[in-house]
DNA sequence: GTCTATAGTGGGATAGAC
DNA sequence: GTCTATCCCACTATAGAC
């Protein structure tokens, strides 16, 4: 995997060879894909080095910041952070990841642990927050902003902009704004549209 | 196109050969190769005859509809049904699309006359209806309806249920809600999140 | 400029010996 | 578990017919 990701960084993903990195990581061809079923599977690698790394960055932010969009704008910069060094050919990545079939969708069964530890990322930072809610949104909060989080993804991966700085101008806006939202889930007319939703992400779930 | 069309359906893309699509076409793999740059390339043959086939669907539901939950659900269920048939093989078109780089990718210089003829699409769905909205708002909506349609294929690519049924589910359930949002932009305690919703989406599109 | 035929190459993936 | 040898097929190259 160190191999892999080391040549994919130099030369990116298409033009390294499932050669190359057996013989960098001096074993054969056929031993390495005795470990990894297939070339994609190298990916694995990156998705779970930029997870873990999302993880330990995100434990200082949590333990320092009290208010709710300091939190979750602390989780979401902190993953633009974390993933910045392979963003070149993260669209590589993605493509690979896009399809539904394979173990690399962020909505699959392989990557269900990553999914459910980047959850719980989310959680964290509602449960540790000052924020108040809707009875029964707290429980279905950080399954949606953990699909918000897909979403900045997307637009980080087509963010040609040096540094990804739109990326990061676009949580600066989103963010204030769904404190905002958040808080309103409390409000009598508001209230209605809530219940529907949650009827509806918990309809999805257990499907 | 259409030989590539036909055995990706019958066999599936990857065990579609080029070499059996040019066969089948009665053409030599050269010539094949002549007119379309890679296989991938064939996919743009799916992506144009599903838009063609979405619009013209679209035009008997608007003209019969007035109501907006029904013209916006429509225009959803009409795509579900053009792109049904090809359902399987969908998700290699989907990991296409969804590399950045790539003309295929709904978001690139390429696909704006696609995107451009489908945001119309909702649009139209918008400004025949009986729908009243937050000033600013009728402008950006097509827009935002546009990218939930992205969602919903997403979501499609992904579902594995009989018929699809749970994507024209998710769109029975998320047409109302949408309509009734759409609906409170216009109360006060609502208008405010609209404006800076508004905002954030020009922002975007300008930079 | 359009097309055919044929002969490659490269690299992802696999079979099967050990 | 590790290897070598091989397959398969997307893709390229080329030479030439019309």
């Amino acid at each position: 995997m160190d191999s892999a990701l080391t040549l994919f960084r130099e030369r990116g993903y298409d033009k390294t060879t499932m050669r190359a990195i057996s013989d960098e990581a001096g074993v054969s061809l056929g031993n390495a894909y005795y470990y990894f079923g297939s070339k994609e599977h190298l990916i694995q690698a990156y998705y779970d080095r930029v997870q873990e790394e999302h993880e330990q960055g995100s434990v200082s932010v949590l333990a320092r910041e009290t208010e709710f969009a300091a939190r979750l704008g602390g989780v979401f910069d902190v993953w633009v952070d974390v993933a910045a060094p392979y963003h070149e050919f993260a669209g590589k990545f993605f493509k690979n990841a896009a399809e539904p079939t394979s173990p690399l969708s962020p909505f699959s069964e392989e990557s269900q642990p990553a999914r459910q530890a980047s959850v719980a990322l989310f959680r964290a930072a509602v449960d540790g927050s000052d924020l108040k809610l809707a009875t029964g949104l707290r429980e279905e909060l950080p399954d949606l902003l953990w699909l918000m989080h897909m979403g900045i993804v997307l637009f980080w991966v087509h963010d040609q902009s040096p540094s990804q700085e739109r990326t990061r101008a676009l949580i600066a806006h989103v963010v204030p704004l769904v404190d905002k939202l958040a808080r309103m889930t409390r409000l009598p007319v508001v209230r209605g549209v809530v219940t529907d939703v949650l009827v509806l992400v918990r309809s999805l779930r257990t499907a």
